[in-house]
DNA sequence: TGGTCGCTCCCCCTATTGTGGTATTTCTTA
DNA sequence: TAAGAAATACCACAATAGGGGGAGCGACCA
């Protein structure tokens, strides 16, 4: 089995010792070290090579938002948990934006630590059920800036726009997209029909610009 | 104890019959209704008032997306509890926006089916790790605002990009700017050469997506 | 005072797009 | 079963954009 090397931020003593004893306890787990802030942060990291960082949102010196950014920065393929006592929707969207790949709360259970960890260290994303509602509402509030008009694209319509953002020419879709250039030239003059516009770089700007299609950028 | 109420809309037989027989089976739980489309979905939800609705993404004629869009406008207060086959991007970029409350694929055991419920219901969002992952990179995708390169435009290719993004040809470019088309012309092969992209349609896409020009946000 | 930069303008030729048609197939639905 | 929507494909001609040049003029700067 796999063994995953945990790194430890945490400034409460007792938590940073139960944590350091429950991941050495655990088969498979081991805990390359724990750490009350994260102010050498990259020097102990460096020398441990840890493939997940637990990290306390809220320490002295360097706080978790801050550490997830400066560790990322340096090494993005590191996983960071976040651990959190507190539900505050600044910090959870600063570390989302951080690059924070989990979010979890103290009073998470030891053996969910374990399967949060497992979880990251695979390529999830765990959070706690009311952390991710509040990224979903984040997330929501974020998107709909305005009330997007329904211009009534049809699916094979949008993904010509997809290749036409992304800068390609109607030779290229058509070769992307597996149908003849007649073809692609027949789905734009409809799409130009439907946005009420006539070239290309209007359809890509009131595209972006309102933000029709999700996120293809 | 609390009864919650729980409506299912899963086109799959089998899986429709499954959930309704495990959700009436659990105490605390009662499926108000099991149908196998959501084209009757406002009648429905009317009739049975429930707390939940277990949504199928794939369906016939209304889908999933669709569905939710529909029913959390007429009852906004209803959570909505997506399942899925797919890890699909798009698909849930579209059922966030749409208004659902969290996000769990078929393939979870029924004690899973269970807390997911229960968890949406408290307010909760429950979604398995990877799906947890693929909405936190979109998040983090569609934030970006800074890091934004130099390109080292001058102000008058900057003007032409203008310009260009409103979707206007080089012809009407000359006009609106008092200069003469070949100038226009050279702007833009300058810009081309500045931003390495070679059309227009890329060049507004990259200044639109990167944000090159502040004055449009 | 020569060099660089930004802005201006022009030519030639090719490639790509825009516009107006027509037409077949498949699938859904009234 | 007929109507409609969606996707497919083709043709012809005009318009626009892209790539390669060259060149003049004023400003600024070492």
């Amino acid at each position: 089995m796999e063994n995953i090397r945990v790194a430890i931020f945490e400034d409460n003593k007792h938590l940073r010792e139960s944590l350091y004893y429950l991941i050495n306890g655990t088969p498979g787990f081991s805990c390359t070290g724990a750490y009350p802030d994260c102010n050498d942060a990259v020097f102990q990291i460096t020398k441990d090579t840890p493939d997940v960082i637990l990290m306390d949102i809220e320490m002295p010196g360097l706080n978790g938002i801050q550490g997830v950014k400066l560790i990322k920065s340096k090494f993005p393929q590191v996983h960071v948990l976040m651990q959190t006592i507190f539900h505050d929707e600044n910090n959870i969207f600063d570390a989302i934006c951080a690059g924070a790949s989990g979010y979890i709360l103290k009073s998470t259970t030891p053996a969910e630590y374990i399967t949060a960890i497992k979880d990251v260290y695979n390529g999830g994303s765990p959070m706690t059920g009311s952390i991710a509602r509040k990224v979903l509402e984040l997330f929501q509030k974020n998107i709909q800036v305005e009330a997007k008009q329904d211009y009534q694209l049809t699916p094979k319509e949008k993904e010509m726009l997809q290749f036409m953002v992304q800068g390609k020419s109607f030779k290229m879709i058509a070769e992307a997209a597996g149908i003849s250039y007649e073809t692609v030239r027949t789905h734009m003059k409809n799409i130009y029909a439907k946005l009420h516009v006539n070239s290309n770089t209007e359809a890509v700007s009131k595209v972006l610009k309102e933000k029709l299609l999700s996120i293809f950028f």
